[in-house]
DNA sequence: AGTCAATAAAATTTGGAAATTATTTAGTAA
DNA sequence: TTACTAAATAATTTCCAAATTTTATTGACT
């Protein structure tokens, strides 16, 4: 008797498991968007994009219909797809948006969550504060780790809100500013603390204080915003011309 | 010298203009899964859409990918595509984060609108009261034109709430909740008088009475879930399958 | 120079065949 | 019967070349 083995990554990295393709390559543009690795308003051609992750043009294109979805990337009929654009002014409206919509996932979480989300918080918080911010000591490098944890930590505060829409959106949000705030980590470190702000969600969450958690959470997505704004970034403009391509 | 015509539609309806297969196939399929030509749950195979549509396998699955992410379809990597299921308790979480959102994005607009956002709506309202619920006289059959004008009317009273990104979450929930709409539709046309709803959340909106205009919209999106449960559905479960492939 | 039309080049989009994976069916042994 | 394996079938996914469309270039004319 033959035992098959059904699949071997040769690689020693679990980069695709057994996805597609498609959902490969849609996790790798992503990625690459989120930490400005293809920048904002770079137009994405196919034959690149086919060369640079090394797939076919079927995958390559269903993976940008999703992102493009997102409104991580720009779809023109017939003219392609861009790297989505970034403005101060979007920056403001997408700002004030997470606002009102972690304040309703706040509220409501911290109303319903139970024993098993306190739990998860506290362990989220725990793991997100043993890992560095950076991947190098002395300057910033973006940590797949951090972002991991960090992403995992403020969902588990919200995750009791008891609406997948709901979470969903902010995780859509949370995709669009993590754009900005790498944009402003590649030229300024931020010296910032946020274990700090973290602790201080945590222990409001966990003490019922709603009123008390919204702030705490509002100032930690302004001041996101505010340090991208302070970076004085030379390519980030006040808007987007509405004729450009990589206006959404 | 030659003219060259670029383009001629042989129909009459403008059904697809100038943009790509993948676009309009998107379009269909989208219209029928709202329609509930497409049934909650149903397998979407390749082979059976590229015959419905008469297009390519390409153009499908975009047009399925795209939808997959706004969550009318739902996509498990090699095992394809289903239409997304629906259940009591998925109206449910949809009609509280419906009010949520539909609130912030009332109080918001009421606060900034302006001129032009009150006589958008005085329009809007003004097409909507003069088109029939439904095409037939008689009997309860979709009907695109007021479907349309429905949704303009909508949105055009949240317009001025300064956030694409919250208008574009409101429309992905208003299209969820106009399928479980028709899926009653189909089976019990409600006697509803829709028209002094839209009328009294009109006036509240220019009155820039906020409090009642959000209690108004309110009732009438809690409404609209009422009447899809007491239709009393035989295929609408209290809840989804956690091994259902129609669930996201 | 500037505008316009014709042409050439480049890019997007599409259809279908080939490769891969999942599912069903049939067969075998406990 | 039931559990398990192997083969057959069906479906999904992917690659790629052909068709379409956009964009850039050239040249004629005012």
């Amino acid at each position: 008797m033959v035992e098959q083995i059904q699949f071997e990554d040769s690689d020693s990295s679990p980069k695709s498991a057994s996805t597609t393709v498609a959902s490969s390559v849609y996790d790798r543009i992503r990625l690459d968007i989120l930490t400005g690795n293809l920048r904002p308003g770079e137009k994405l051609r196919s034959e690149f994009l086919r060369g640079r992750y090394n797939a076919g043009i079927s995958p390559v294109r269903e993976a940008l219909n999703r992102l493009a979805t997102e409104r991580l990337v720009c779809r023109e009929d017939q003219r392609g797809f861009h790297v989505a654009g970034v403005s101060k002014a979007g920056l403001l409206e997408l700002t004030n948006t997470r606002c009102w919509l972690e304040e309703i996932a706040m509220r409501q979480s911290i109303e319903h969550g139970g024993e098993a989300w306190e739990e998860q918080i506290v362990l989220a918080y725990h793991r997100l504060s043993r890992t560095p911010r950076s991947s190098d000591e002395t300057t910033y490098a973006f940590n797949p780790k951090w972002e991991k944890l960090h992403r995992e930590f403020h969902n588990a505060v919200i995750a009791a809100c008891g609406s997948h829409w709901l979470l969903g959106f902010c995780e859509q949000l949370v995709d669009q500013a993590d754009r900005y705030r790498q944009l402003a980590a590649a030229v300024s470190y931020p010296k910032r603390n946020e274990r700090n702000e973290h602790q201080a969600l945590m222990e409001a969450a966990l003490d019922r204080d709603a009123d008390r958690a919204v702030e705490v959470q509002r100032a930690h997505i302004r001041k996101t915003a505010d340090i991208v704004l302070d970076a004085k970034l030379s390519f980030l403009p006040d808007e987007i011309d509405p004729a450009d391509p990589a206006r959404c």
